[in-house]
DNA sequence: TAGATTGTTAATCGATTAACAATC
DNA sequence: TAGATTGTTAATCGATTAACAATC
């Protein structure tokens, strides 16, 4: 029962976590299995299967109480505690998450921005301080930090790692276009590369309607 | 041979993608797969598979060219021929997309950005011209457009999916936090889902060592 | 030629789907 | 009770990995 838990079962709980949170909005109790399958485009027995990776949370003949497993996934996702932010970079992706809403609430809470520019320097971004790259070892010497958001050309991005990891960090959000993940052992990185996410639009355009890949 | 080609191969392409383009740019003329494997972290017969979707581009007894292989996969990924790019909201999001470099090259090109915002129209963010939000049909009609880029709330995703569809674009690319992939079936729809990913990294740091997710 | 490495088929493994007994 | 729906086991399906003949 102790669980591994599929990368793909893994992917699909924010799904949930999303889907659950609008209908608790719309002020919905109760759900089946059914039900949300065939609002969220999936089949019932994986809902239930995927949830049954993490414990029974439904009811036989009556389906899932809507908030209650709302809260159980907000949990299992570690939603339900604080998570201490940095950004690191200013530039324009950097600075557009200081401003993102999720990142000053309770769960995320986003403490500091680090740039190289001087001009940055001292000045505030949606409500974060800048500071200088040069700050950063003696911040993370005297600042507990959950995650790192790593905003840089690809180029600083390894030496920067290196330093979180020196730091104590738990974890990075990586926006640099390299796969940092085997670059570390001791702390969690997650890739976002949003250019691979606009590539695989581009091939579905190129080969949409039956265009077979191959001749 | 006319090939089905699996979700997991397209979302490795990037992967290889990016790669290839790296070992070019470090003047690597040459490699095999077990090579490629090493240097990826994956499984020389499962680069060789997902390469073969397509055909055979590499040499027996050589393994592969480069810079051919680079090419081809960028071809089929589409990156060989030009994509006219608008932005839908110039929030922060928005606007770091305009600023962001591959948005303004030979394979995407971003022709426009709209926003409801008065105080923003007439403006120029990162050298792209801001449109008001009624202009958005009117564009549509006398425009070409293969990408839009959604980043407005999600209040105002589904009316503006709308207008999209009508206006005869082709793909959207949406940062909007909902799924939006059914929603349409005569445009292609990538959700990125931002938040989903940050999300993930959340639970990896609440199971991390080892920690049981069910008692 | 001998060595290397592909392209491709076959074997394995894991994830998804179906089925159904338990039970609310 | 009868109907509904879960939790869980079993069956199916697909993706990954291994193996190897072909050949550069």
């Amino acid at each position: 029962m102790a669980g591994y838990v599929s990368e793909a079962v893994i992917r699909r709980l924010p799904g949930y976590y999303r889907h659950l949170c609008e209908l608790e909005a719309m002020g919905v109790k109760q759900i089946s299995s059914q039900e949300m399958g065939r609002q969220m485009h999936l089949i019932p027995s994986q809902i239930r299967q995927d949830i049954n990776c993490f414990g029974g949370f439904g009811r036989k003949g009556y389906g899932y109480n809507v908030t209650s497993l709302r809260q159980h996934i907000g949990e299992i996702l570690g939603l339900d505690h604080p998570h201490s932010v940095i950004i690191i970079g200013a530039g324009s992706i950097g600075s557009a998450l200081a401003h993102y809403p999720d990142f000053h609430g309770e769960t995320f809470d986003t403490k500091a921005l680090f740039d190289i520019d001087p001009a940055r320097v001292g000045t505030n971004i949606g409500g974060v301080p800048v500071y200088s790259m040069e700050e950063l070892d003696s911040y993370l010497a005297s600042h507990r930090v959950d995650i790192a958001v790593l905003c840089v050309p690809k180029e600083a991005a390894q030496e920067i790692l290196n330093r979180l990891e020196a730091g104590g960090v738990s974890a990075v959000w990586n926006f640099a276009p390299l796969d940092l993940q085997h670059e570390t052992d001791r702390m969690l990185v997650e890739n976002v590369h949003l250019s691979d996410s606009l590539r695989v639009l581009s091939y579905r355009m190129a080969h949409q309607d039956g265009d077979a890949p191959k001749e």
